[in-house]
Order: C-alpha cells, then sequence, then structure tokens
DNA sequence: ATGATTTGTCTATTGATATAGACAACTATA
DNA sequence: TATAGTTGTCTATATCAATAGACAAATCAT
C-alpha cells in the first residue's frame, strides 16, 4: 500500500494480532518497509496501528514463527529476506521454466494419486462424458527445497493411463506429457479467486494457520485445442505472486 | 473444491465460525451447495466441520447479514443465487465492456482525488522522474448499484492535468483519456496478490470484516509503449472472480 | 559507567469466542 | 393432529484475544 490509511477492524473473525501481521507482510511488499532493516519499535507500530504493545508482539511472533522477521533484544526486529516469487501465467504456462532466474532448482513432487468418476465441472473442462474415469494426481510445486505451490490435477484415465509413474518419476507435468506424443501445449483459459489456506494446505505449503492462497482453476489444450488436463492450483498469497504476461 | 477433504484450524487468528463462512462460500462456489436449495441442518454441517452448532450458526448469521442465505425457522437454510462476477482481464482490459452481459449497469464512481509527489514505485512505473506531481484517483467500480472494485490510480499530474474532473463526468478511465488524445491503450502488465481486506475496502466494498481481496497491480501504456496509468484494484474475493483471457 | 532505547517476561482484568445443554417456535408430512 | 425435523433463544462455563502496567534484560551511544 502507498500511503493509503488503513485501519484495523474489531469483532471482525479475525484477531488483531493476525489483521497486523498481514499489515507487515503488506508493508515489507510494498517497501514501507525495507528488508534487512529494522522495524519501527513495537511502541510505535502498537500507536500507528491503534493497539496494545502485547497485540503487536503477538503478530510480531507470527510472523518470526514463519521465518519473514527475526527480534533481537536490545536492538529491535529486522526484515529477512524474503522477496516474493513471481510466478507468471500465460499461454505456455510451465512450472519450471516460469521460475527459472529466480530459483536454483525447482520440481513438482507427486503426494498422491487416484481414479475416480468425473464430475460435471471436470467432465465438461476435459470435453469427456460425466462419471469416465479420470487421474487425479495432488501434487506439490518446490523451489530450492520450499514449497511454492499445492494442486490438484485431473486428466482423462483412457488417453493418460499411467500418467502418475511418469509424473513420479519425471517430476514435470511437460515431461509426462511428452510420454504420451504431446510434445506442446497451451493454456485455455485461467480462473482466479482467493481464499483462506485449508487444513491441507497448510501443512502442505508450510503455512501457518490463517494464511492466504491465491487459487487458479486452469484448463491446458494441446495446439488444436483438445482439452487435456485440468488443474487446480494453490499458492502462498504470502511468498507468492502471480504474474500476467501480457503476450505470448 | 472437489472432494478433497480439509478441516478447521484452531488457535489460528481466524474464528471458527469466519472459518466455517469461508468454507460455506467456498461450497457455493464449487457447486457443493446448489442455489436455491437448502443447506445441510446446522447439526450436520456442525458434526461434517467438528464444530458445535452454535459455531455454525454464528457463520450462518454472517452469510445472512451479507446476503449470501436465507434462514426459515423450522425450514431450513437457503442459498441464494449469488453467481459471481468474472471479471475479464487481458491487454484490453477494460472495466465496462468486461462486464457486458453479466451485468446491465455499470461505471466507475471517484471518491476522491489529490496530487502528491511520485514515490519510486510509481515513479518507475510510470517512467516520470521521482518526486514529480501525479494525480491520484481513488474510485469504485459499480455494477448493478453493487460495489465490485475499489482501485487506486495515478496519472502523470504534468500531462494528464483535470483527469479528476474528467472521471467524475464520464465514469470511465477509456473516456477521461479520450480527452487527452488517447483513444486506444493496452495493458503492459498485472501482478496478482491477495490479503484481507483492510478497513476502507470493507467499507467501499461493502464487505464484512474478514473478508479475502484480490489484488491486481496494473501498468497500461498508449500503443506505442509510453506508460500512462498506474493502478491497484481490489476486488472482493466472494463476489468476483478474475478471469485470463488467453489470447487478445 | 551511565542513561536511553528496545525487546522479553510477568501478573491482572476484560471482552470475544467456542462449547454444552435444554427447550421454544415453526414447518412439513405421515 | 401427532410427530419428526429444523431454526431460534436462553443460560452457563471455559478458553482465547486484547488491554494495562510494571519491570527485567540486552544493546547502543554518550
Amino acid at each position: 500500500m502507498i500511503g493509503i490509511a488503513s485501519s484495523i477492524e474489531r469483532r471482525s473473525g479475525v484477531s488483531l494480532w493476525r489483521q497486523i501481521a498481514d499489515r507487515i507482510l503488506q508493508g515489507i511488499a510494498s517497501g514501507d518497509f525495507a528488508e534487512n532493516a529494522a522495524l519501527p519499535p513495537e511502541v510505535v507500530l502498537a500507536e500507528r496501528y491503534g493497539v496494545n504493545r502485547h497485540t503487536v508482539r503477538s503478530a510480531i511472533a507470527a510472523l518470526v514463527q514463519e521465518g519473514v522477521l527475526r527480534a533481537e533484544q536490545g536492538r529491535g526486529t529486522f526484515v529477512l529476506s524474503r522477496k516474493r516469487l513471481s510466478y507468471p501465467i500465460g499461454a505456455r504456462t510451465r512450472f519450471s521454466t516460469g521460475l527459472q532466474g529466480q530459483t536454483t532448482e525447482r520440481h513438482i513432487a507427486l503426494l498422491s494419486s487416484s481414479t475416480e468418476p468425473a464430475n460435471r465441472r471436470i467432465a465438461e473442462a476435459l470435453g469427456i462424458a460425466r462419471g469416465a474415469a479420470v487421474i487425479r494426481l495432488e501434487t506439490r510445486g518446490e523451489a530450492d527445497g520450499h514449497p511454492v505451490s499445492r494442486a490438484t490435477t485431473w486428466f482423462d484415465a483412457k488417453r493418460f493411463a499411467g500418467i502418475e509413474d511418469a509424473m513420479a518419476e519425471t517430476g514435470s507435468i511437460t515431461a509426462s506429457l511428452k510420454r504420451f506424443g504431446i510434445n506442446d501445449y497451451l493454456r485455455h483459459s485461467t480462473v482466479l479467486s482467493a481464499r483462506h489456506a485449508d487444513a491441507d494446505d497448510l501443512a502442505a505449503l508450510d503455512l501457518q494457520p490463517g494464511a492466504i492462497v491465491l487459487v487458479t482453476v486452469a484448463v491446458n489444450v494441446t495446439l488444436d485445442g483438445q482439452p487435456i488436463q485440468f488443474a487446480e492450483s494453490r499458492f502462498p498469497a504470502e511468498r507468492v505472486e502471480l504474474r500476467l504476461s501480457a503476450s505470448d
């Protein structure tokens, strides 16, 4: 935020310390609180946000726990380096290539897989009959050893039988699809929303309760427009931002 | 969500009733709870989420207040029609044309305007000197009388002197820019994140405390690539989803 | 060394959140 | 008209969240 005055909501169902932790994270993201520099002292923050010093301390404690801040008695509280990953989304969205330059290592870990009947939403997206078998993959994207995304992906079971093994081996959707003769694919549609992380996301993404996730629901298609993949991905809002590539 | 088991987090800084309200909203969005149909009874929901019936009642009360649900004693609790607006984002993102077909009336209301020196972030985005004067517009997007977005927009004050009057008159960015000889413009970049709504957003977007907003930070440019507008927009995540247009 | 500044810890109190149980009020249907 | 199923209201209790004040412990500058 840039000088947009905004205060804190009471009786909201979201505790004050959580709201203030959010505000501090915003402050870091927007540059109000510089990295590696000291935060204003607790008393100042308490006055700025109109709360008790102990409430500010709770917020700081949560962020210390999260690895965003480091508190040193007598010196101050410092912002650790915490540049958010910028995840590009466009026609050629790929997990690995998208994070090139920002991380040295990245891969997709397969958490679990199963076969199930397609519900209406999935059947429509993949252009198959409702109730037809689909393979569901539960995956986690990791970069430099840290989780950056959590996705649930569906494939037509008939066409992509055994893709779960390919995923487990290669750690890449792109590489797995190659085994089925698909050398290139495009993102057909992306719908974006946000919500609180649920317990599963919290565990998989190593988040603190109350965290927010960005949610994308996307359909990938072959070059001639045939749908091949339906996916819902969750990104931790405090660690990842989505950058929409204008062209491409 | 499609059959993704997930539970509720305690001691998270987000109260249980707020988390459950979120989950019910998700359920409606994903089709788990059909529109105009009855929700499962309170006792069932309480058991499903592992909380007390009174906690579920608090969540329902909040959603009734919000206009999402209607409770009828003796009969049940019903889901009101609540299709989320789908806001398209692409190279030619326009507020009014983007919502065509989904709403009958829409315009942008100018809440306030001011002139201020550009900070580093804005100066870089607009390609002007740091400290140069910029015009800041605080606006609210409305469709069929309901608020759907809240934006803060900056223009180079030198080039667009008086644009606040044009905005107040026309209720449209596109129309206002025409007065300055700009008949077409493109979206150069969009960065996407999410956070809890602050007090200002809550009031302007008519949200309940604890609500989540999708945040886009965008730069618009002329056809030859000259930056003209820098904007941060907030969309209520529970009422709006962002649809990324693949091409165009 | 001394004092000013800052984070850390402790006690106490208040209000919001969550659980628990009981029963009233209302609706639909057998 | 019973009866089962549902939401609405009430009381009571325990725990968490937030405020308040005091002081200890560590750091830094003078």
